[in-house]
DNA sequence: TTTAAAATTTAGGCAACTCTAAAATATTAT
DNA sequence: ATAATATTTTAGAGTTGCCTAAATTTTAAA
């Protein structure tokens, strides 16, 4: 069993390569975790020893398979939490994070997968990013922003580009939610604002607004 | 805040003052969490510097106000969670207690709150526990084994006496559950065995399990 | 009431994780 | 190519929470 710190440190590094590319820095770790370069060097050592990652002095960092799969681990739970207290604790997305955070160190196979039971398997955590099963793997995620809509089509919103707090904000007083049915129906050529439609509103989202929201199944 | 330590020896001085009396020693606190007498004494220094116990040196220790607040609330949240897992997450009874031992520590008001709702308020855990309210309140508890009943009397099963595994999982065996509703038919006056019924079945114990076993609202 | 046994505390140390300050290495700009 | 700057690592130290071994205090027994 891993601590906490190196399961943090993982899924840190997981996320960092994903969104940078392999070969990760000391520096950009710190930066992500806020803690200091020295501290990452000698957690990285300590990584490296026990070969969940392969790490050179001043060349960075990169996962071994088994520290991949870890990392994905700690991810699955993080997201499942996320979803369960969305979905049944009625929290809203942008409050969950924190709370998922711990949530995601409880050491029990058989509570998580319990819990993804209990919430009927979901694929996409409220933040509409996928759910990783037991063995790391994920369905394609094949979003599309309303920008890249034409008129008429509809999808299902499933997650946010831009997860900044002012943003969900923003989406909780315009009543956007996830899962939402969204369907365009104009746009307009002069400012290429988007007039869309749920099932309960009609509104008007700004160009901006419209390359930020994500939805699946674009028909 | 309180580190997972500090809220563990709080907990663990609730209960010991519960089940012996105030002024809990050093040796009782250590043989329950499982450290050395000496690692307790230094736990004990600290909780008393922020005022959380009285401690005097070689006099054991009890609760302050604040201490016993605080190890209620965390008992709060020990006893939500396992309810959770066992009407939710369909774990038995008798599994819950390691996971709910880590859950017990993740830090959110709103959470608990909310979990508190999502349960609709029980005011008993699965092991018949009562469950303290967010300022440390809790019902009457008010059961009665079945040694104590007569024939023709009935209950609601909320809780055992003796909480071993082993006497969990005989009852497992036996099909008998939390919640379930249970009838003494007859005692047997020649070894005092008891004829009990519940909706789906009857079977007869022995008075050894009869005055382990707890129940609610007898009439 | 003195002594032997049991309980408790102190002293010194270890592991995990963090930090600051200084040293080493890498990168960039001239 | 070299100097200046930025990045990273090392060295040394602090905190929390645990340990062992030795010293102290309490308790129980003779």
């Amino acid at each position: 069993m891993y601590s906490q710190a190196e399961e943090n440190y993982l899924k840190t590094i997981y996320t960092l390569e994903k969104e940078f590319g392999n070969e990760v820095s000391t520096n950009l770790i710190a930066g992500k975790i806020k803690t200091k370069a020295s501290s990452v060097t000698d957690m990285l050592k300590k990584l490296a020893n026990k070969e969940l990652v392969v790490y050179k002095k001043y060349q960075g960092v990169y996962l071994t398979e088994t520290g991949r799969l870890t990392a994905l681990k700690v991810i699955r739970k993080h997201r499942l939490w996320e979803s369960f207290l969305v979905q049944k604790l009625q929290f809203n997305w942008h409050e969950v994070h924190d709370i998922a955070e711990q949530l995601e160190h409880v050491k029990s196979e058989a509570l998580i997968d319990k819990l993804d039971a209990f919430l009927k398997f979901p694929k996409l955590d409220p933040h509409g990013d996928p759910i990783p099963d037991a063995h790391g793997r994920t369905i394609l995620n094949k979003t599309v922003t309303i920008k890249e809509m034409k008129i008429g089509s509809a999808g299902v919103f499933v997650g946010v580009r831009d997860s900044s707090a002012s943003f969900l904000k923003y989406l909780n007083k315009k009543n956007l939610a996830l899962g939402d049915k969204i369907k365009v129906i104009d746009i307009e050529p002069f400012d290429s604002s988007y007039h869309i439609e749920t099932k309960t509103h009609r509104l008007v989202i700004t160009s901006n607004v419209a390359e930020n929201l994500c939805l699946k199944n674009v028909k």
